[in-house]
DNA sequence: TGACAACTACGAAACACTTCGTAGACAATG
DNA sequence: CATTGTCTACGAAGTGTTTCGTAGTTGTCA
């Protein structure tokens, strides 16, 4: 079984993640284009060397440039953080996260009928 | 219109605010309890006095014993939690944080069936 | 009143997070 | 070959979080 990362990531990572996953396996130059000019270049490798060390990414040590990828899918990150979430802020209970999350934001037909569709699916292995 | 809090609250902030939701209004010495005897008393104080200036939660200054209480209620709190967290980890897409949440926990029948409703009502406000 | 108990305030330490400057290695270019 | 550019590594500062000891105040009670 595969072991979790370290820690949970902070924000700052978080934003990295985001475009790794966007973008796939990248060099610390092309993660800093994509965030534009608000860090040093210096800033984001510094990040992701720490990233490396909490097991949030991956590098490919090529000799000159290094390349960073996620080491855990967006879904699976999604998961922990919703997993944590829910032990820390809803008494554990899934119910009320989504009615939270529902009323936050309307989601568009399409994507209620999805969550409809997963409620059936979840309804049929529940008496 | 309310303004928000200074900051979200930390997870030793959350933690000290389920026990305020549960007992509603307590002093220190009662949050201290509460929470078992993993803190000392003046970390829980200190605490709250930090959560003070934050404006996390309201103290009534009895001239000996101060009682403590949320500034926001716990929906109000998990709602700019979840506010910050679509941003930041969905997208802004809703759908994707629910369905993430029942894939996590399988919610109960009579559970299930709330969101059912909500979804319902949501729908008919989008034809 | 003197000792004790309970309370707040304060300061400081330990740690984590975020930022970026500087240094050193190395390749490319004129 | 010297200069310039790009890369990694490292250190350190500034801020926020969490912890708790110590000091000082006040109320209680024998």
């Amino acid at each position: 079984m595969a072991a979790g990362p370290d820690r949970k990531p902070t924000d700052a990572e978080l934003a990295i993640l985001r475009v790794l996953w966007a973008r796939g396996p990248s060099t610390v130059r092309e993660v800093a284009r994509e965030m534009g000019r608000e860090h040093a270049y210096t800033t984001i490798l510094k990040l992701l060397q720490i990233m490396t060390e909490k097991r949030l990414v991956r590098r490919d040590e090529s000799p000159r440039t290094h390349v960073y990828e996620a080491a855990w899918t967006e879904g699976q990150t999604q998961q922990q953080i919703v997993t944590d979430l829910l032990e820390r802020v809803f008494d554990g209970s899934a119910a009320k996260l989504v009615m939270q999350a529902l009323a936050t934001r309307k989601a568009s037909r399409k994507e209620l009928d999805e969550i409809r569709k997963l409620l059936d699916q979840q309804r049929g292995g529940r008496k």
